[in-house]
DNA sequence: CCTTGACCTTCCAGTGGGTGGAACCCTCAT
DNA sequence: ATGAGGGTTCCACCCACTGGAAGGTCAAGG
């Protein structure tokens, strides 16, 4: 397969599974005339780290989970635990964007919206009691 | 005031200053010595977008809300959908965030986490139906 | 007057995770 | 042989900083 074909199949993008080669996550043979040429194995495993990149794994605990998938003797605790890790990290942006969410809504609500050049909202951000 | 006394005042690293000046958001004078002379107009615009920054305005929308804040003949109508639009991003972050953290806290959950090597985390981001 | 240390300055490079585009090569069907 | 639609590389750019090096300035203490 060549890297068109990868990308509809995986639904990667051709770049970046160009950029996935260089940064030596995925390692797919090339053919004579240059190009990647990708085994089921290149394509499972781009397959593997979309879908975590999905999740919103970050591209090192990809390439983590990646080396435990292809090691036999690992222990789903470890995988656990990078699951966990970035759980942790999701939980963590979720609750500062509710926080901004709140002070967002609150000062939209607050202000009326019309032709008058009273806002709340430019108030709230000029004054230290934001 | 030179740049670490506002960056004291604002909470805004001197670094970040620094870039807000390249950027075009700030514009403090300069004195002899070359050093940025902060004014206290100066000091109030960078806690400004201090504050719009933590509410986790683009900086493009900061400078748009500054340019507002600073014009007498705006409408609260103006203001008030710029944050409506950052309010909907951040809405939109907050529901990928939370489909995320669905799917990997089910995950986690099913996971043993002891020494063995199954591990549906793996499954999951191993096969298509994840 | 000199030194020390805390400031300040600029510039360059790197972060994460790609994305856009230019310039060029390869392959296949017409 | 030619044109479309692949592929290749490389360089630049996005966002919003951040780190660090190399060097100038200033106030206080000896």
């Amino acid at each position: 397969m060549n890297i068109g074909d990868v990308a509809k199949a995986s639904g990667v993008p051709a770049k970046t599974i160009r950029y996935y080669e260089e940064i030596g996550l995925i390692r797919p043979p090339r053919g004579e005339n240059g190009y990647r040429h990708f085994r089921e194995v290149d394509l499972h495993k781009l397959a593997f780290v979309g879908r975590a990149r999905a999740l919103g794994f970050p591209i090192a605990e990809c390439r983590l989970l990646l080396a435990l998938y292809e090691d036999d003797s690992r222990s789903s605790a470890e995988v656990k635990e990078v699951a966990q890790h970035h759980l942790a990290a999701i939980d963590r942006k979720i609750a500062d964007l509710s926080e901004m969410r709140r002070t967002l809504a609150d000062l939209v609500r607050t202000c009326a919206g019309d032709d008058r050049p009273d806002c709340p909202i430019l108030s709230s951000l000029a004054q230290d009691q934001a």
